[in-house]
DNA sequence: GACAAATGATACTATTAATGTATCATAATG
DNA sequence: CATTATGATACATTAATAGTATCATTTGTC
């Protein structure tokens, strides 16, 4: 299963450097020798983030980016929501329609409690806590 | 993100059904009927639920399926291991490579104890809480 | 001002995983 | 021995993920 997708996990690899480097401006051609991710695809997470509002860009000859918040207050859950939607462990499935078993369903209240344990760990996981 | 792909979720609810009507034998019309899931796909289902022992088939003339266990021995973990293999919520998605840092990686130390909280969660799901 | 080096915007392609089909063989019942 | 069921297995489709390509715009430096 996927809980993080690749552009999940790059951008957090980004961030963690971007964050132990958090006095200057990093470029992508940087990031790129850090990583050894594809340039084209870490370009367009890197934009991601900055129309997130996760990094803040300097355009121009000597540009990149940089920290647009403290790492204490970057957390994993907003990183996952960008690139892969609203968090939802899963949703119903059954026929493809909007389940009218909602209610009653108990394997539907299983997964509803596990999503919410789920989700509040990763509400408290910060890039601070990742990039020490 | 899909904790539950469709084949699990088709598999849970054939079981429950099975499990209401656990004198007698369930064929695969009578679940096709019940459940409106494609019959081919919900065939290789229960084969596979057959195979690995969840349950007994009957082959010919008013032939089918009855559990192979109790409701109470059979596990949601058990159930989507089957068909999704071995529950693991995010492998190292690090260059498609067998990661170096698992050991240091400050966001693998996070994912394995929320893998181990989720794992625990599932594994005392079973068809008994389900099928009531 | 021209050039180089950076990001912005956006459309496209490829790969992989999930989902679903089709077919023929085999067994049991009446 | 025909009918109705599962067994085995190969194939096809669809959707999600991952990755590319291209051109425009901004900025620093000579
Ligand atoms: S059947 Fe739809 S939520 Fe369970
Ligand atoms: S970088 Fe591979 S486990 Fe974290």
């Amino acid at each position: 299963m996927k809980l993080i997708t690749r552009n999940t996990d790059y951008s957090i690899r980004a961030l963690i450097h971007i964050a132990r480097n958090k006095d200057r401006i990093v470029s992508t051609t940087e990031l790129v020798k850090e990583l050894g991710v594809p340039r084209p695809f870490l370009r367009k997470i890197l934009q991601l983030l900055s129309i997130n509002g996760i990094l803040k860009s300097y355009k121009g000859k000597n540009g990149g980016f940089k920290l647009a918040k403290d790492p204490e207050q970057i957390y994993l859950l907003t990183l996952m929501e960008t690139f892969q939607g609203k968090f939802k462990l899963t949703e119903c499935l059954f026929k493809k329609k909007i389940c009218p078993n909602q209610i009653s369903c108990k394997l539907r209240a299983q997964l509803d409690s596990l999503e919410e344990l789920v989700e509040n760990k990763i509400k408290e996981i910060t890039l601070a806590q990742l990039s020490i």
